[in-house]
DNA sequence: GGGGATACGTACTGAGAGTACGTACCTCGA
DNA sequence: TCGAGGTACGTACTCTCAGTACGTATCCCC
């Protein structure tokens, strides 16, 4: 009998699915494809290993080859989407120069990426209990939290006179940010929702500015 | 032999354990309260049912008499603490009529119970996931998400001639509030990080009425 | 005092994560 | 060119854990 494996490998390498450039094998690249959308359809808890490898025409022996783990699995899925978000909103930060701006634009990339179900699903809500807090946070803290500690650093710099704690004003303007993505998501129109957040967003920091201002003069 | 239900509810009669003013049993009690202590310190997932009727000193039997499912466990649990957490944020609410002190006493009464880490892990980590964001959502609404509502919509009532989307508003605050909670349970010394964010979202107001009072006079 | 209702206990079942072990293919050096 | 080791799987099992089946004791009311 000719080993499953064999007649795979060649389907793979026949519609070009092996493209290597990101793992070593297609199976692997399967198994992390099929494993985002079900973990963002069902939850990391509601996928079953079997799912995931029956959705990956592969079995189990395959999996167990590749990852050591099923959260090893979500861990790969979350650090791939979390990896690409980050690219967005960083392209989005750095086209602008005027910190107001640059602000403006990362909430922007920010909300589009959390549009996506995936992103959210397993990155906002599965991955803190899946991973830990612990863990999690530490990704965290490298990553989308690195953005508005920037952009918070840089807005109280071009407002002067005003005492604030940065790192608290960050911690919640960060928490106002994911809570926006949220209020998008959950909108039947996410295009106006979006428009809606982003200006109360807006006003909060014309208010800043304005005491900013104020102080100055 | 001796039934053991028998000399867990002579001991229980005798410590007065089971008081009944909330279960009809003490098992039922007791369940819970392990289960509150279990699911906080491991989480949903990482909690057995073997475990909880261990510590409650009963079986699975007397578990699945009370209870139809794990998650059913959980859901109790979770709602007992949601119903503390609001008796303490009301009674700190309703006790200022100034809505800006109103808002201010709220956001400290939720400071203080989110430092519990039961209120933190089981409430604000599990609860989403284990019950997943549709349950979850509904309940967050009729809660937590409500006193912000109130506060906002007082508060702009009060500034006046901002034209603000109140719901918007509501929504980034509500997420500026959790992820403060967050930034004073990571903290070293909470009584700190808890003025801090405090502080900060009091700018934050302040900037508001400030523009305000601008577009007043 | 007996018969239902309530409050359990024990022993099993099924699902699913992880393991043990065997096999096919590929590569590289002698 | 062949064989030995590494890679990439497949199959069949184990073990944990949620949930079920069913039996038994206690309580309460007629």
């Amino acid at each position: 009998m000719t080993h499953p494996a064999k007649v795979l490998r060649a389907a793979r390498k026949a519609t070009g699915t092996s493209s290597g450039r990101r793992y070593s094998s297609g199976t692997k690249r399967a198994l992390v494809q099929s494993a985002t959308r079900l973990f963002a359809d069902h939850g990391y808890a509601g996928t079953s290993l079997d799912e995931v490898v029956a959705a990956s025409r592969v079995t189990k022996g395959a999996f167990y080859h590749h990852f050591p783990s099923k959260l090893a699995l979500f861990d790969a899925v979350f650090t791939e989407l979390q990896e690409s978000a980050i690219r967005s909103i960083r392209a989005a930060f750095d086209a602008e120069d005027d910190p107001w701006e640059q602000a403006r634009a990362g909430l922007r990339a920010y909300l589009d990426v959390s549009r996506e179900t995936e992103y959210r699903r397993i990155c906002m809500q599965e991955a803190p209990v899946a991973l830990g807090q612990e863990a999690f946070t530490e990704s965290e803290r490298a990553a989308s939290l690195g953005f508005v500690h920037d952009a918070v650093n840089r807005l109280v710099d071009d407002i002067g006179n005003v005492a604030v704690d940065r790192e608290a004003l960050a911690a919640v303007f960060y928490g106002a940010i994911r809570s926006s993505a949220e209020f998008v998501a959950e909108s039947s129109d996410p295009d106006l929702a979006s428009a809606r957040v982003a200006e109360s967003i807006d006003v909060i920091l014309t208010g800043l500015r304005t005491l900013g201002r104020l102080v100055d003069g």
